[in-house]
RNA sequence: GCGGCUGUGGCGGAAUGGUAGACGCUGUGGACUUAAAAUCCAUUGUCCUUUGGACGUGGGGGUUCAAGUCCCCCCAGCCGCACCA
């Protein structure tokens, strides 16, 4: 008997290895093709959770298969380190956000370390390092004198408990998520980047990312919400004011009836504020809750400012109204109304009993127009030297019409806003900013960067220590000397995560951020994989990024990850006690049929299969895992079954499963290799048909596991993986040529489970005789000779049903398969009583019987 | 509401228009064992009384010698955005 596979010992021992032997570490190097493989810097929140495992996992598989492939890989880690949770813990426990977050880091390394990724730890960044911000504090300044970054009054989430700013997803139900404090909207300076300014730019560069998962780049392209139409300004009758419209249907113009305005806009107090029941329809407009359900069941309403704006069109004095569906932030944040087209209007104009006028012409059957709008194409009619027009066409020419008036413009107008990078935290890279009473804004000047973050901090108090810390923020103004006020907002964490992926490159440059030379060799990005949540923001402010940074002179491409895959959740069965508490799966387990509790047997119910999650605890615990069934196995079966794009679902029997297929394998190859021809044994000159057949398989198992990796077919690959291991172990060797055969199967298989299960793999390598580790063997060669089989089995069918199976040389002919598939039994009692009409062969697919 | 994705055995999932269900999980039967675990072998889409046959890829039409795959119309589920003029 063999001994059991020690998987502890083994993985542990290859770990070493590589470490040692800097296997993974890489240089910049001309005379191989390069390929960035990325994986979304995890958060240290201080233990890793399996859709970590997955990510690396799949990661790791690319960036071996790779490395086998030939290209000098890199692939490397670390830690996004700053942000809330790290303040959030030092108010809750006392400890300090840095100290925390150092102690998470080592943490989660040491679990990372033992699921043995081909990382380059050399590279290892924690953005929570001053080292790291220090250049993103120069890019700060970088954009800021390009007119990139700016200050601006804008809206905050404020809660006035705790006396602090929220994020939007801190917000819950209007309320704080701590204090439960209605939340105030306070305007406050704040800090942008001009991300608006390449809206376009970053549209357009959509198209050109093909290997990007059609899913986000729809999601790009809607968020940044491209519009045509026109701005327009009409005089507002009986003041001296105008009202600046935005519309995308020009078209209409003949069929509003009616102007609106948002309630925040300045000429609504302006003109209305004195008018009975402005200030309850403004308090009304506002309490409508921000949630979207809220959103979708809130009623159209308007309030009439009793003033009318003209139609330039026809001469109507239409009503002027304040309405609460228009949005401030859009447009100009003012319409004008076309019930006819527009189910908005429409419902609007039932409403207050506006009139409903059709201008475009249904070329269908539609319902009345009363009844509701129509928003299709069509000619357009009730439009006077319009009429007959199609609706495009139509809008160029009132564009045009109107712009002969001096009235309006034809104009473009976008959904995304800039990027609003100000917080008012302190675990987070200053703004490295000063404020100075006669010379405004200093940037830091770079000698004095970074602006580093004090140690000494309280969290005793509400709202943000560096505002309260007694020195930090008292500086001498870098321009004229006098005493300054420092910049005392951090910025936003997607700062860090913009532009990790380029200090990856050049980590210890004290100089710059990186260097040109390194990004140019390294970038873009081959193969980027993450989470789909960060589909838009993440991805798209990194994309602006590296625009932004080419536009202050660094050698960057203008798109950063030319690949881009995301990965599916991780999802568990939930349980629930009797008492409906929610169970952790550890604590649970199945006998007889029905699911009870480990520790007092009593039955437990099993619930939906959801997303793994905290408060559900339906999670395991990665540790666990690899303590107890090793990092092979976690690996094995994160990439069996599902496919990687899909979600999930974590079962015992899955892991089970993958272990027992390592156990099985290690089995089969140390009892049979004293058996086997020693390795480079020549090739035989003949082999038996079972060797050849067996060949055959291999070989084809080395292209097409290739394939799958290429395609991300992970699933698919470890099928394939299976398959050969089972012909494999199941093949019985007669001579010395079907040994030579099952070496060189079992060579081929074990390099072709590499990038899936290294330490096994480099274990088995190692039994097989080999000296070299498999770390840095190439990927097998395959014969292409025997990718294609001796013969072939394909179906005969008669009339379009399968009647028969017949096996055939590959290189018969269609004679030949006519001839045997019509001696088959199934097939002529299938044509009993029928005459052949036609014969469709198709060489090596199929053979139909046509008949009748 | 708009946009996108997905529907295939008990389950996860395979199938360049060409033998539907690869590979795995589960279940069942058996071998080994005093017994169990582990392992190995067989079997596992549904229905019909069989040799064998019929039916089967969310539903309904269509194209084709041939449709899970292509086209049209529905239905369900998931995800994203959401009063964006």
């Amino acid at each position: 008997m063999t001994e059991r596979y020690n998987i502890k010992e083994t993985e542990k021992k290859w770990r070493d290895v590589w470490t040692e032997r800097k296997c993974f570490e890489v240089t910049e190097d001309t005379s191989k093709p390069k390929s960035y493989v990325l994986a979304m810097l995890p958060y240290p929140s201080g233990r890793i959770h399996v859709g970590h495992v997955r990510n690396y996992t799949l990661s790791d598989v690319v960036a071996r298969y790779k490395k086998a492939k030939g290209f000098n890989v890199l692939n490397p880690m670390g830690w996004d380190a700053l942000g809330l949770p790290a303040e959030n813990a030092a108010m809750e426990r006392g400890t300090h956000p840095k100290d925390w977050t150092y102690d998470n880091i080592a943490q989660m390394k040491s679990q990372l370390l033992s699921m043995g990724l081909a990382i380059d730890w050399s590279r290892e960044v924690a953005t929570c390092d001053p080292d790291y911000y220090k250049h993103e504090q120069k890019m700060f300044i970088d954009f800021y004198k390009k007119g990139l970054a700016y200050q601006k009054e804008s809206v905050v989430n404020w809660d006035p408990v705790e006396d602090t700013v929220l994020a939007n997803e801190q917000v819950v139900d209007g309320k704080g998520w701590r204090s439960g404090a209605p939340v105030e909207r306070r305007k406050m300076y704040q800090w942008f980047f001009k991300i608006t300014e390449y809206a376009d730019d970053l549209l357009k560069g959509i198209e050109g990312l093909d290997r990007w998962p059609d899913k986000v780049r729809t999601m790009q392209h809607n968020w940044i919400g491209k519009s045509t139409g026109m701005n327009a300004s009409f005089p507002i009758n009986g003041t001296d004011e105008t009202l600046d419209i935005y519309t995308t249907r020009p078209d209409t113009f003949y069929g509003a009836s009616f102007f609106a305005m948002a309630a925040d806009h300045p000429l609504s107090k302006k003109l209305a504020g004195e008018k009975e029941g402005f200030e309850d329809f403004i308090q009304e407009c506002q309490s409508v809750g921000t949630s979207e359900e809220a959103i979708e069941k809130a009623d159209k309403l308007g309030f009439d400012t009793g003033y009318t704006v003209t139609n330039p069109f026809t001469g109507e004095e239409l009503p002027l109204f304040i309405a609460n569906f228009i949005l401030m932030d859009y447009g100009t944040g003012a319409i004008f109304g076309c019930p006819a087209h527009d189910a908005r209007d429409h419902e609007f104009a039932k409403k207050y009993d506006l009139k409903i006028v059709q201008v475009v012409e249904s070329p269908e059957d539609t319902p009345d127009i009363q009844d509701e709008p129509y928003i299709g194409p069509g000619k357009i009619m009730n439009s006077e030297e319009f009429n007959g027009m199609e609706v495009e066409e139509a809008k160029t020419a009132v564009i045009k019409a109107l712009e002969a008036k001096d009235m309006g413009k034809g104009a473009t107008v976008y959904r995304l806003r800039d990027w609003g990078v100000s917080r008012q935290r302190y675990w987070g890279c200053p703004v490295p900013m000063i404020h100075c009473e006669d010379c405004g804004i200093v940037p830091v000047p770079e000698k004095d960067l970074p602006v580093e973050l004090p140690y000494d901090t309280n969290y005793d108090e509400p709202g943000n220590p560096l505002d309260r810390h007694p020195t930090w923020k008292n500086v001498d103004c870098p321009e004229c000397g006098k005493a300054a006020r420092r910049e005392t907002d951090t910025c936003d964490t997607f700062f860090e995560s913009s532009w990790y992926f380029l200090r990856y490159l050049d980590p210890k440059n004290e100089d710059r951020g990186f260097s040109d030379e390194k990004s140019g060799y390294w970038m873009p990005v081959d193969q980027y994989i993450g989470g789909v949540e960060h589909a838009v923001l993440h991805l798209l402010y990194s994309r602006f990024f590296t625009r932004a940074l080419k536009a202050c002179g660094y050698e960057v491409p203008d798109e950063p990850f030319a690949g881009l895959f995301t990965q599916g959740m991780v999802t568990h069965a939930t349980f629930e006690d009797k008492e409906g508490n929610w169970c952790f799966p550890a604590d649970v387990e199945q006998r007889d049929g029905s699911w009870v509790k480990v520790s007092d047997g009593s039955s437990v119910k099993r619930g939906a299969i959801t997303k793994m999650s905290k408060s559900k605890k339906n999670v395991v615990d990665p540790e666990d895992i690899l303590d107890t069934y090793g990092a092979d196995a976690a690996r094995l079966f994160i990439l069996s079954d599902s496919p990687p794009e899909r979600d999930l679902e974590w079962t015992e029997g899955g892991i089970e499963g993958a272990w027992r297929f390592i156990n099985k394998l290690h089995r089969a190859i140390t009892d049979t290799v004293f058996d086997l021809p020693a390795a480079g044994t020549a090739q035989p000159s003949d082999f038996s048909d079972a060797a050849k057949k067996l060949r055959s398989l291999t070989h084809q198992s080395i292209v097409g596991v290739a394939e799958d990796i290429d395609a991300f077919h992970m699933n698919k690959a470890v099928a394939r993986i299976r398959e050969l291991a089972n012909a494999l172990t199941g093949f019985k060797t007669n001579n010395d040529a079907d040994k030579w055969a099952l070496r060189e199967g079992y060579e081929a298989l074990i390099c072709l489970i590499n990038p899936m299960m290294p330490h096994l793999a480099e274990e088995i390598w190692e039994t097989l005789g080999h000296t070299q580790i498999l770390a840095d063997t190439p990927w097998p060669a395959h014969d292409e000779s025997l990718l294609a089989n001796d013969t072939v089995t394909i179906g005969v069918q008669v009339n379009g049903k399968v009647r028969a199976t017949i096996t055939m040389a590959a290189d018969a002919s269609k004679d030949d398969y006519e001839k045997v598939a019509m001696e088959q039994d199934g097939v002529q009692k299938a044509l009993e009583g029928k005459s052949v009409k036609k014969m469709i062969v198709v060489p090596g697919r199929i053979v139909n019987v046509v008949a009748g």
